[in-house]
Order: C-alpha cells, then sequence, then structure tokens
DNA sequence: TATTGTTATACTCTATAACTATA
DNA sequence: TATAGTTATAGAGTATAACAATA
C-alpha cells in the first residue's frame, strides 16, 4: 500500500492508556462531568463547592488559606468570595489578631446551601463508586493520595 | 468567644479529602505538572504529546479521529495541527477513500522526537509511580479505568 | 442531508505585575 | 521588610455558530 493511502479503521488507544497521568485526568475530568450536571441545581461549579466546603468545616478560614489550599492564585479567588457574598451565601469578618486579614463564615442561607449540596456530593459519590466495590473506592483514594500528596 | 473572633489554625481538608473527584483532579494536576517539566525540552504541552503519540500509533489518522479520542473539540485542534506541521513533525496527506479528510503522519524528525519524548515519559512514569509499588500501579490504572470507562 | 475541516469569536480559567493597608 | 487582599490585564483553554468542500 503507497504511503499516501494509508488510514486508521479503529484508533489503538493503547499506549495513552497505558499512562497514569493520561487515565487520572480522563477520571477526574469524568467525574467533574457528573459533579456540573448535579450542582447545577445550586449553581454551583465545582471549585465554588471546594471554596464552601472549607469554609464549612472551617469557620473563619481567610482568602489566603482558601488560595493556598486549594491552589488558586489570590487575584482569581476574589471574584468568587464576592459573588459568594452578593449571592449571600458567605459574609466576611474582621480576623480576631490579624487586621490586614478576614474570615470567611457561611451565613444561615450558605449553611443550608451547603447541607443541601453535601448530600447531593455524597449521593454522587456512591453513584461514580458504584462501578466500583466499596474496597476498591477505598484503595483507590489511598493510592490517589499516594500519587500527589 | 465571639462570632466574629473566630480564626482557623490549620486548615481541616478531611472532607474534601474523601471526595473522589478531589483526589483525582488533585493526582491528575501532579502527574500533568511533572510532565510539563520533562516535556518542556521538547516544546510539548500534554495535549500535543497526545496527539502525537496518537499519529505514531496510528499513522494515517484524522483530525476527525483525533477529535473524538481526546475529547478536543474541532476548532481547537485547528491551531495545534498546524503548528505541528509547522515545526515539520508531522505532515498532512490525502486521505485514500474519502476527499474531505487528511490522513496525519509524522515526519522523520517527528519520528524521532516521538522516540526520545516517549522514552522520557517512561522515565516520568516509573518515577511518578516509584511513590508505589509496581502492583499498586497496575491497581490504580485499572480503577481509574474503571471510574471513566 | 450529513460530515470534515475551517474561520471567527466569545467565554472561562489561569497567570503576572503592581498597588494598599497592615504586620 | 514581608504579608493579606485587591485591581488590572494578559494568556491559555474551551465553547458555539457558520461556512466551503465533499460524502
Amino acid at each position: 500500500m503507497p504511503k499516501s493511502a494509508s488510514s486508521v479503521e479503529k484508533v489503538d488507544t493503547s499506549y495513552l492508556e497505558s499512562l497514569l497521568g493520561y487515565n487520572a485526568r480522563r477520571a477526574a475530568l469524568a467525574v467533574i462531568e457528573v459533579f456540573l450536571q448535579r450542582m447545577a441545581q445550586y449553581d454551583l461549579r465545582p471549585v465554588d463547592f471546594s471554596v464552601l466546603s472549607l469554609v464549612t468545616h472551617n469557620p473563619g478560614i481567610t482568602s489566603r488559606q482558601l488560595c493556598t489550599t486549594l491552589g488558586i492564585l489570590p487575584p482569581n479567588l476574589v471574584g468568587m468570595i464576592n459573588a459568594l457574598e452578593k449571592r449571600e451565601l458567605i459574609e466576611r469578618r474582621p480576623h480576631p489578631r490579624d487586621g490586614r486579614a478576614m474570615g470567611i463564615h457561611l451565613t444561615p442561607s450558605g449553611e443550608k446551601l451547603m447541607r443541601d449540596a453535601e448530600r447531593t456530593a455524597a449521593e454522587l459519590e456512591a453513584e461514580v463508586a458504584s462501578r466500583l466495590t466499596a474496597a476498591e473506592g477505598r484503595i483507590l483514594i489511598r493510592l490517589l493520595k499516594k500519587v500527589y500528596l
């Protein structure tokens, strides 16, 4: 067959699928896609959920702490925090010991939203994890942590 | 302690770390970060490597097949293909049976680059996977595939 | 009528520099 | 001098609509 006449019937992805990074990215995108759909009812993107979840479990957390924990650059967090404050889901209070910083807290409606959103997240996790056994799910998370921690 | 005076000593991330999506995303980002550093010597981003790797193992693959396989939208692939062609790493040849399509092939210098780049990728994989045992690495990839396939 | 490849374009995400107020 | 928060802005990544050529 001449060089110019070759074509591909079925794409061979076996090499890419042997790479950890490729598989981790594909799995992350698959989970995030479901996440996006289910969280749309709360008008929360994954990053909004992560921020609100950290505020939920760390009342008084500062912007700086959110940035460090989630790997967000400070200029990019400002807009998110402003939007969440405008929606009256969070409020900023003066930090007790650092006049430069503001402690971030959930409002009552923020608390209600996050109770619902975290319940939805739990359902979503259970659903995605249903493709695995309970033991496999625990192993998977443990191994992922070994990779990035 | 009054409401306004609370603050966070150490951020509690245990809830987020219980979520599969959060862990998969963090692991993917960690691997991709190393990938970016090591592939910089070839001036290849992860997506360029993925494209060239598919062309390597599927000579004559079309743009449409690349898009479908990698989840890239056609308008966003055009620039990448043009850039790789300008660097003389790939070339477009007429498709043998479809006058609309072009088959994509590696040039000799593209073949040389990919031999080196895939060797580097293998070293990188071994290094990231060194945080896990060989068995754990195989299990991790198997479980990740169960999540997204 | 549907598909491949393409252009133009808009939107989101991420990154850098520089400023202010406070430590 | 260093840090928390902010503004402005640039760049990369991702999205939709519409078109020409071919099936």
